[in-house]
RNA sequence: GGGGGCAUAGCUCAGUUGGUUAGAGCGCACGCUUCACAUGCGUGAGGUCACAGGUUCAAGUCCUGUUGUCCCCACCA
């Protein structure tokens, strides 16, 4: 069946608005749109940005700079809920610097993520039916580069998308020359100080990934799993000595059984030989402080190879250390009839003979902390290995001062104590990776032996004059060019004026959970090599979780892709919604009520910006040449409040608080009073009064656009652009300034009294059940007869007044009255007025009738014994609650009965 | 074992350096076709600020302890 013709209205009515604008050369009033939508001008206004160079930073003397350097995502990456609120947080910044007049650089980046990369790239091949290997170093790069030149760039369209003003000129990706200089730099000036060394010690080895991990690399998880107990035969006698273990294949590897020397059990045995079962090997018994006797049996099978204590233990007692285990995670040749078989199948074997043996003696289950490849989560192999290291304790010391002199702020300063934590108990940390996609180590082997470490491949030995110069295999941790982002970023460490213009950087926004991994290593790198704090403050952010509070996670499912967040309902809601009701450092829950919210608020403003644009008609004066009513004088007031608190709130990079407070300011001053308040001005065939009045709402509304901006930057510009006058972009317009001239704090003040009034009056027709249309006459006792005379047509709009009555104190307003004290005085609102007396009374002495009825019929219930003992609780509840519900609204019926009959 | 967070309205959370009557959004109740907006307007109900002490003229806020809960780190095999 042919599909019917289909017609999209919304594409062809905003196909005849796009003529429109086109034909009336941009904008005016006529063409708002009724209801927001972000899709007719998102996209468009980015592009108009980018054609203007708005994100543009320039080295201007005149300005102070103020940077940010974006936490480079990966280049395989996808932007995810996180990205979003990093990097909304970081544009807010960015933009609110920016309005300020500073030269703000917000300079972008990807990563390259050695790890990560190359796990999917291997993944790839493997299902293409090749290998790395089978491709070799040179082919494999050739494919990991046309990798990232076909995904490294979907992420920067995505944050596109969200509507990130950085210097997309200045884009920069970590293995570009100069990041690759800047490491080159780096790991030599290191190795010269003595702080790299490549040593033997037991690394984490990750046996899927193929490669070494540093400890930060590594998570650990309560695992299931048992204690084997296993008897080793002492040489010579009958007698057996029991160790326990949770990894039973690594025995093959001990070299000694250690136990505690004051351990009286054990004492006869220390000196004495084991024989290794399974192996024809014999190994000492030993005494090291370190077995904790009243763990397990006592007594500690030593694998010097297989882990970090036993590596210990055999340092002190000088053991042998034999691997047991390959790369693969597979047992080696010294296992015999268990070579080459996995570690989990050996584990398996090796038990089973055991107990052939009748050397195993029990099995216990017994969780314990496992760690696992963060990446691929197999389980993490502690290996020795040969291996590159930073030296960590000379590096750590003065990032810790630095923090302590305050020269770098976290925010919020509980941040510190974290990083302090960290720094404090930090071992050094293993650079090397046996990876090729990545920063290839400069290290270079000669025949001779001699290890030459230099910033430009060497073409001769120095010491042999050989030029059979191998290269290092190995690449560095990713994270170890991470750690210069903040100058590799600007040239260094060339002097370029970039560098010396943009750096140290002012603001660094990050979670909280890579604090180890990247805000610690920049500090110690800034410090190292340029000798300054590489950021002034560190804004932490905490993590975006589901509706539950659960981690938003690809295993879960319960992921929430920004992209549709955005294709809905726009970026604007979405940035707004990831700042209300956030706190610094706090985790947070994502929930599409929160972004209806900020769609609503979002709609809310333009539909304001619509009201007072679809009303000018003429000349906009400048406020200094308005004769300000009290009306204006409080908005203006307000406004100068909410300017005054939004700044200091931004400088604090309270941006949630910044972002509530202008809501509040919008919505409730502005939009529900303040337009209200302006209607009889602008409907009441004054023109002077009229021009007045639109005045001061597009002055308060071109300011509220300003302070909005750096939150929902796209509807912003777009309204802007509708506002009369030439005005530019407001990206690049001036953030409003508190002008203490504009403050009226005593007359804005004294107009809350009118406030006050009307919401009395509102509130006194509610209470009687006077519907809020019916007009009423207001009389009042009051000492500001000159305030409400001047706002007479406003509060007998809000308040649905006929007419305001002065009247004296102790005069009468009418028979029958209801009153209520306000602060600008005392109102009394005759009961006929509200209600139409014998009619109300009807209706009330219905209403009571009703309610009489339902208590009898819940008394009904409750005074049966039967019903209260036997039916469920529940039900029991309900009805009293029921009744408490009647009775409570017995009580108001009758007491308003009372007052109309008196 | 060490470090840190959290506990406030039915739900999700704010709450500045201690300072009037503890706020918001959502939800709930009642009422509104008010000429920008029902993605709206108005009026409400709802809180012993986990518990127990302490400091103070004054504590949701500071201190001590208790309970519950979550996270990070750590080599008990």
């Amino acid at each position: 069946m042919p599909a019917p013709l289909m017609v999209d209205n919304a594409k062809i009515m905003r196909y005849n608005y796009e003529c429109s604008r086109l034909a009336n050369g941009g904008g005016s009033m006529k063409e708002m749109q009724t209801t927001y939508d972000p899709k007719d001008f998102e996209e468009r206004i980015y592009a108009q940005w980018m054609e203007e160079n708005c994100f543009r930073a320039e080295m201007d003397p005149a300005k102070i700079p103020f940077t940010v350097m974006m936490p480079p995502p990966n280049i395989t990456g996808q932007l995810h809920m996180g990205h979003a609120m990093d990097e909304t947080m970081q544009d807010i910044v960015i933009r609110f610097k920016r309005m300020q007049g500073y030269s703000a650089l917000w300079l972008p980046g990807t990563d390259h993520a050695s790890l990560a990369t190359e796990h999917k790239i291997v993944e790839k091949l493997r299902e293409e039916g090749t290998s790395k290997e089978e491709l070799g170093r040179e082919e494999f790069l050739r494919r990991a580069w046309a990798w990232k030149e076909q995904y490294g760039g979907t992420i920067v369209g995505q944050l596109k998308k969200l509507g990130c003003s950085c210097d997309w000129s200045r884009l920069t990706f970590t293995m570009d020359e100069k990041c690759s200089k800047a490491v080159r730099e780096a790991f030599c000036r290191l190795y010269e100080k003595g702080l790299i060394y490549r040593g033997s010690r037991i690394i984490n080895w990750c046996p899927d990934c193929k490669t070494a991990l540093s400890d930060e690399e590594v998570e650990h998880t309560e695992d299931a799993g048992n204690f084997w107990h296993f008897a080793y035969p002492v040489e010579g006698s009958d007698e057996k000595i029991v160790i326990a273990t949770t990894r039973p294949e690594t025995m093959l590897g001990d070299t000694a059984v250690a136990v505690n020397p004051a351990d009286e059990r054990y004492a006869r045995f220390v000196g004495k030989t084991l024989l290794l079962p399974l192996t024809d090997r014999k190994i000492p018994v030993v005494a090291d402080e370190y077995v904790d006797p009243a763990f397990g049996t006592g007594a500690v099978k030593i694998t010097p190879a297989h882990d970090p204590n036993d590596f210990e233990v055999g340092l002190r007692h000088n053991l042998p250390m034999i691997r047991v285990m390959g790369d693969d995670g597979s047992m080696n040749e010294p296992c015999g009839e268990f070579s080459g078989l996995d570690r989990y199948e050996a584990r398996k074997r090796i038990v089973n003979k055991m107990k052939e043996l009748g050397l195993l003696v029990k099995i216990e289950p017994h969780t314990h902390n496992v760690g696992h490849c963060h990446r691929c989560h197999a389980v993490v192999e502690p290996v020795v290995s040969k291996q590159w290291f930073v030296k960590m304790a000379p590096l750590a010391k003065p990032a810790i001062a630095a923090v302590m002199k305050n020269k770098t702020k976290f925010v919020p300063d509980r941040f510190a104590k974290i990083y302090f934590n960290w720094l404090e108990n930090i071992r050094d940390w293993c650079i090397s990776r046996q990876l090729w996609w990545g920063h290839r180590i400069p290290v270079w082997y000669c025949d001779c032996g001699e290890t030459i470490v230099a910033r430009e491949t060497p073409t001769v030995c120095p010491v042999c004059g050989g030029t059979n110069l191998r290269q290092e295999e190995d690449c560095l941790d990713t994270w170890f060019s991470s750690a210069l982002w903040p100058f590799s970023t600007l040239g260094w460490p060339e002097k370029t004026p970039e560098f010396n213009y943009f750096y140290p950087t002012d603001a660094l926004v990050t979670g909280y959970d890579i604090i180890p991994f990247w805000v610690m290593r920049m500090m110690f790198s800034g410090i190292e090599y340029t000798e300054k704090v590489p950021f002034r403050d560190v804004l932490i952010h905490g993590l975006v979780r589901d509706e539950q509070g659960r981690k938003m996670s690809k295993s879960l499912g319960n992921g929430i892709d920004p992209l549709e967040v955005i294709e809905k309902y726009g970026a604007d809601s979405l940035r707004l919604s990831l700042m209300t009701g956030v706190a610094p450092g706090n985790d947070t829950r994502f929930t599409e009520t929160k972004v209806e919210a900020a769609r609503n608020f979002i709609n809310k403003i333009w539909n304001a910006s619509r009201f007072v644009l679809m009303n000018v008609d003429c000349e906009i004066p400048p406020l200094g040449e308005i004769r300000l009513q009290p009306a204006d004088r409080w908005i203006i007031s307000r406004l100068q409040t909410a300017i005054r608190e939004t700044t200091l709130s931004m400088q604090k990079y309270d941006l949630g608080i910044a972002a509530d407070k202008l809501t509040d300011f919008v919505w409730s001053d502005f939009c529900d009073w303040y337009i209200e308040l302006s209607k009889p001005a602008l409907y009441g065939g004054d023109p002077e009064k009229k021009r007045g009045a639109l005045g001061v709402l597009v002055f308060v509304l071109e300011n509220i656009l300003k302070l909005l901006h750096p939150f929902i930057p796209f509807v912003t510009e777009e309204i802007y652009g509708y506002l009369p006058g030439e005005r530019g972009r407001i990206i690049a317009a001036e953030y409003p300034r508190y002008n203490t001239k504009l403050s009226y704090k005593k007359e804005a003040k004294t107009f809350e009294g009118i406030i006050d009034l009307i919401k009395a009056v509102r509130a006194m027709k509610t209470e009687v059940g006077c519907p809020p249309s019916r007009k009423v006459r207001l009389f009042l006792v009051t000492e500001q007869k000159r305030l409400l005379s001047v706002n007479k047509q406003s509060i007998l709009r809000l308040a649905g007044a006929s007419e305001i009555d002065f009247i004296e104190k102790g005069e009468e307003a009418g028979e029958k009255t209801v009153s209520h004290v306000c602060e600008i005085g005392h109102l009394f609102v005759p009961l006929g007025e509200l209600v139409d007396i014998e009619k109300e009374k009807a209706r009330l002495e219905k209403e009571l009738d009703r309610v009489m009825g339902e208590i009898a019929r819940a008394d009904g219930k409750l005074l049966n014994k039967n019903f209260v003992a036997k039916a469920p609780q529940k039900l029991v509840d309900d009805e009293r609650a029921k009744k408490e519900k009647y009775l409570d609204m017995k009580g108001k019926i009758e007491k308003q009965l009372r007052l109309l009959n008196d």
